[in-house]
DNA sequence: CACTTAATCGACAAACTTGTCAGTTTATTA
DNA sequence: TAATAAACTGACAAGTTTGTCGATTAAGTG
């Protein structure tokens, strides 16, 4: 355990270097918090995993708090950027709706924590760290594109507010149970590269079946 | 805040009752437990929901870990005894399937906070409190079903493992999200009555037509 | 009604967590 | 190479949280 920081180096031995502890600590903590949450995250173990003073986390982050928040940040920026990036607008809802999804669910797939951090956050805090960006504006996107298609008459006359939770549900509940679901006989490594894969190969096509008007 | 115990009477005054405490205590601790899960939980805010002294935690149930496996215990009861009386051999996948979601749609409508003590457990705890019983079967008579649908070729040639583990995220990621996405305009009361009846009605469509071979 | 048992309380000890600080080590640069 | 600045550490103060205990009050019973 405690994995030494990997400091960059100058010829061959680690150094000293701010940027390097930094990130070795976010690292932790978006382990620690995605585990935990924040108030049962401990600062400490979360110095353990890095092999760094506990001060360090003080002394580049202020507190337990403005860590969490750094983390919350950095793992949403792909997810945000990405979403909001997305053209749809030309696109017929079922291809924007594929198109979504398939964005949606490589974003979690590198970044598998993601959905269970914001699980924590939302129900410890209520998304009281979210600014009004964030999450809400990727649901707003999928919601809008169901009502575009259930309006156009090629998907079933579903509610696209309800359904949009649903299909949210669809393909980040399986990142929130990997971790805990090894009681499970196949679940060796429900986060390899495989299992992901099929992951989003399967989690599009029930999703895509289940708003088609048959 | 504080609610008062509303303690058993003999004719109009509150009165002495060890079930009395015991079952307030058990309901304010699940509420509590639900938002926080076991680490983050705060016996003190326990307490103070249930009008009685924190002491009497530690007189009925020993630890705050006693008190938290009977409250994992009492919440998966009722889900776990219906899962398991559902007699599904003799039905179609297709009608076993339908079964299978309103029985638990039902009763995680009726104790919406199961799903996030499940997951808190799940993510935190590894689900080491749970023994096989639990949450396993629910999942294994899901994948049988499923298992039994693509070999009839009533459903999709889907994995039944994956898509089970995306079923119950379809029905069960909406009560996670309840609590929070009050950010949400229309998030008045997700768990209303008729929104409830609602999701229900909605996750169950969204899962038939999305295994339904077409 | 006196007496025993069970329920309840509040104060407090012990353990744990966060956050601080004075001082030490490493890198840089004049 | 000496001086300065930045990275870093370990010990510790302050604040929380769990869990205990003796004392107190209510209910049941002969």
């Amino acid at each position: 355990m405690a994995r030494t920081k990997a400091k960059k180096v100058k010829n061959d031995k680690p150094v000293r270097d701010a940027e390097a502890t930094q990130s070795v600590i976010l690292t932790a903590a978006e382990e620690e918090f995605a585990q935990h949450g924040f108030t049962a995250a401990r600062t400490e173990a979360i110095a353990a995993k890095t092999g760094v003073a506990k001060s360090m986390i003080y002394y580049y982050f202020k507190d337990k708090e403005g860590l969490y928040q750094e983390v919350l940040e950095r793992s949403h920026a792909d997810l945000l950027r990405t979403v909001e990036h997305l053209e749809l607008e030309h696109l017929s809802p079922e291809i924007a709706l594929e198109q979504f999804l398939i964005a949606l669910l490589d974003c979690v797939s590198r970044n598998p924590k993601l959905p269970t951090i914001m699980i924590h956050e939302a129900i410890q805090n209520q998304g009281k760290y979210y600014k009004k960006s964030s999450s809400v504006s990727i649901d707003s996107i999928l919601v809008k594109i169901l009502e575009q298609g259930v309006t156009a008459g090629v998907f079933r006359p579903l509610d696209p507010f309800q359904s949009a939770i649903n299909i949210m549900g669809t393909c980040l509940f399986y990142f929130i149970g990997a971790g805990n679901i090894q009681q499970f006989p196949k679940s060796k490594r429900l986060l390899s590269k495989a299992m992901l894969k099929q992951h989003t190969q399967e989690a599009i096509a029930l999703v895509l079946a289940g708003v088609r008007q048959s």
